[in-house]
DNA sequence: TCATTGTGACTGACCAGTCAGTCACAATCA
DNA sequence: TGATTGTGACTGACTGGTCAGTCACAATGA
């Protein structure tokens, strides 16, 4: 970050390919018959980086993760990190791009059939339960809570990306349910936040106080959706 | 946090008085005509000191902030720190405790007088804006749910002390609301999470998006308090 | 005067980022 | 096919800078 190169190789090369995106890790392992190809052994190093971060930023935070930790997680030497991200800061970047656009594209879908908008919220609230709120994902959604304040254009990525798309497609939804007469309250397609609020404050909860007192997430997100369509009781 | 001391210096002094725990910064200046006493002067050192390590925490995070700056902005020299604050973390901690606790004294006020619950709930609203949303305490919030993880002790401190029983003053409340016939959902007695997630979203968000895209905190709070007493217009 | 309080230069651990060297594998050749 | 050479991915010891915590000394004031 501060270091002056000695030499002033100003082009860092950035090796990684095709710009590979994936998140996932990939199933086949180093010691297949078939010997991987560079540039495959390479994504999975690069993915296995990645996921190896996620573990070490998750528990320790940004600025108390350390890159040799995260290396050796990896199985890598510490250099290769630098063979694939340019800098501790760009991969934290790279980590939250890989992990949480592909969900919000899962959740983003459009609104399609004859469902009652009911059904559709609560389709929304397990899906994000299922794909954020129990897996590690949510590490980075604290993450992006904890640190976005020192990374502007990081936070400002997960704005764009993220969270407006997904507040729109929300309010999409809760526009439908007033149109059907579903909802009452308008005030909820103005503020799609406080159809969300509660999935956030839990993530925070389960991982602050989660082993003190944990949460029924699920009941909770009943009653809230309750609370939206202003019935007394849940099925 | 990590560092090992050299000398096993098992009981560290502690000096600063009577366990002041105020937050405000005292008004008087160091120049004062009347010099005031040791034990008070040395009282004003330690809420200055708390006072610059609010801003320097809360702009930088924890491991991300230099005691140095702390001191700086105290106008204290850095050893300073150690005569008041056994270590950084010990810092912090004081920090959470003397910012948060007083503040939650204030929000969990006796259920009183013959007035509507909606009023009492849109009271605690306003208090919780004017108090946290809108100051550095707001800060704090965020710095727990940063730091909280790696800190459990600091988690389950803030839990017992703010958490716990704000939630359960929350609870009486809305099971208040209940009683009366002003509140239809019985879920938010069992999940008066519900009622604060709102409040929680809007301190972050205003933290990380509120240069982006400000949020009307106000009138967001106003919609949720109409779906919690189901009315669909606010007055 | 002397006990208490404050100071800031200093120490030692720590860690992001570097780079000279290694070696697995691919490409080329006999 | 097997031997030789070339390539660049990978390694990890190292550097330079940072910062928590210390302590010998200075300032203060009872």
């Amino acid at each position: 970050m501060k270091r002056v190169p000695t030499h002033p190789t100003s082009v860092k090369r950035q090796r990684g390919g095709a710009s590979k995106q994936e998140s996932e890790a990939p199933g086949r392992t180093a010691s297949s018959d078939v010997p991987a190809r560079r540039a495959e052994r390479a994504a999975e190093r690069r993915a296995a980086i990645l996921h190896a971060a996620l573990d070490e930023f998750g528990a320790r935070g940004f600025a108390a993760a350390r890159l040799e930790d995260v290396a050796k997680r990896a199985g890598v030497a510490k250099g290769t990190i630098y063979l694939h991200f340019a800098d501790k800061e760009a991969l934290f970047q790279e980590l939250i791009r890989s992990v949480l656009v592909p969900v919000m594209n899962r959740l983003t879908v459009e609104p399609p059939a004859e469902v009652p908008t009911r059904t559709l919220l609560e389709i929304f609230a397990a899906t994000f339960m299922r794909e954020v709120a129990t897996t590690r994902r949510a590490d980075v959604l604290r993450l992006i809570m904890a640190e976005g304040v020192r990374f502007p254009s990081l936070a400002e990525f997960h704005f764009r990306n993220v969270v407006e798309p997904g507040l729109a497609g929300l309010r999409r939804l809760i526009q439908r349910g007033i149109d059907r007469g579903e909802i009452r309250n308008p005030g909820l397609a103005e503020f799609p936040q406080l159809a969300v609020a509660p999935a956030m404050l839990a993530v925070v909860w389960q991982g602050l106080f989660g082993h003190l007192s944990p949460l029924d997430v699920e009941a909770m997100m009943r009653a809230h959706i309750d609370l939206i369509f202003g019935e007394r009781s849940g099925a």
